[in-house]
DNA sequence: CCCTTACGAAACGGCACCGTTGCGTATCGA
DNA sequence: TCGATACGCAACGGTGCCGTTTCGTAAGGG
């Protein structure tokens, strides 16, 4: 009878740094954050940006974009509890986290990304489009299913369509809305410009 | 009296080839078109692609943001014309030609910057709002205004707050709406989710 | 014809980044 | 203590683009 091994062999050896590998996503994030595209991110100004040599890159990610694909996995979607109360108190409150998140770093993240590279890298959208959108759009969805279940929106609606009119002016705001933080009243007047057509 | 000069006095030498000009703007724009970001973007490229000499493109512009600029001007902006008849009609028309024009590859241009290279490039995207955008923001801004004037909208609704809604439903639809080409009655389905929010 | 300028092509030195390797050190299990 | 692996660091050869220069040729005017 043998010796009882954890059910995962810890390999012989200096096992690798926790520390490293965060600051290097964080080193990612921030980057991609301040504006750099992906294609220009250059896994040395990482390396430099996290402290890190590039060995330590390359030992747990094969290419670029690969680490992006890990740092993207990274970013949470926390959503914020919706009252339920009315259509229009739930919508407000998703556009709102919308608007109060196009102010972080990570969430520029996000939207660089998915702005500006979405063509040149398909996997990569698609792989934080379930990590970071699909779940909000879910959100909104139900929403707007469950307003025109209880009576409060027209039953002959689209749904997608609506939510494309609502996060497209949100979207619209925060790329080319005047600059500075956006309006604290915001998500509200586009609810209440929006919700009219689609009420009952 | 001296003999009659032409107005630009033709400086001595073998003229700059129109050709050659062109062909540059071109093949800056194709590159463009296809997906290239401002930053990825090289003269060696656009030379080779427009069968040119890199000094053929040094000689006429400094650097790679001038030539982009002159580019972006050469991109005219044909408004539809407008029946004006009813508000719904001028929104669908204008609408409409956004969502043909999505499938453009010049219009594919200046997508690209707009949505990806924005931060990057502020000359950039400043003028070629002016060049490309701003006139058909002005185009829908009078729609909605006449609109308000002749009773046809709600007098209390914001008119930069409805373009927003509109042009960013489109824009919604463009970079991530189903894959392939934008359905024919996009426009009309936008602007009838929108409008009976803003009748009055 | 001669002068001037533009042309395309090729080559330059310089730079940034690629992905890899070697180094001396650090940190684990046996 | 020893073997194994990871660490940060520095250096490697290779590549692509930079902006410039040189070359032989082409296309205008006086």
């Amino acid at each position: 009878m043998t010796i009882q091994e954890p059910v995962t062999a810890r390999p012989a050896g200096r096992p690798r740094s926790e520390k490293a590998e965060k600051a290097i996503i964080e080193a990612t994030l921030d980057l991609i954050g301040e504006g750099t595209g992906i294609a220009e991110l250059s896994i040395e100004a990482i390396a430099s940006r996290a402290g890190v040599g590039k060995t330590t890159i390359y030992r747990r990610w094969s290419n670029k974009e690969d680490l992006v694909l890990d740092a993207l996995a990274t970013l949470k979607a926390p959503l914020p509890p919706l009252a339920g109360v009315s259509v229009r108190d739930d919508l407000i409150t998703l556009l709102d986290t919308m608007r109060r998140e196009a102010g972080q770093t990570r969430t520029r993240c996000v939207m660089n990304i998915a702005l500006g590279d979405s063509d040149r890298y398909p996997r990569l959208l698609e792989r934080f489009f379930d990590i970071a959108i699909e779940p909000r759009r879910q959100a909104m969805r139900e929403v707007i299913r469950r307003g025109i279940a209880s009576g409060e929106l027209r039953p002959d609606i689209e749904v997608e369509m609506c939510m494309a009119i609502l996060s497209g002016a949100m979207i619209w705001h925060t790329k080319w809305g005047p600059a500075g933080d956006l309006p604290a009243d915001l998500a509200e007047r586009i609810v209440d410009h929006v919700l009219p057509g689609l009420a009952a």
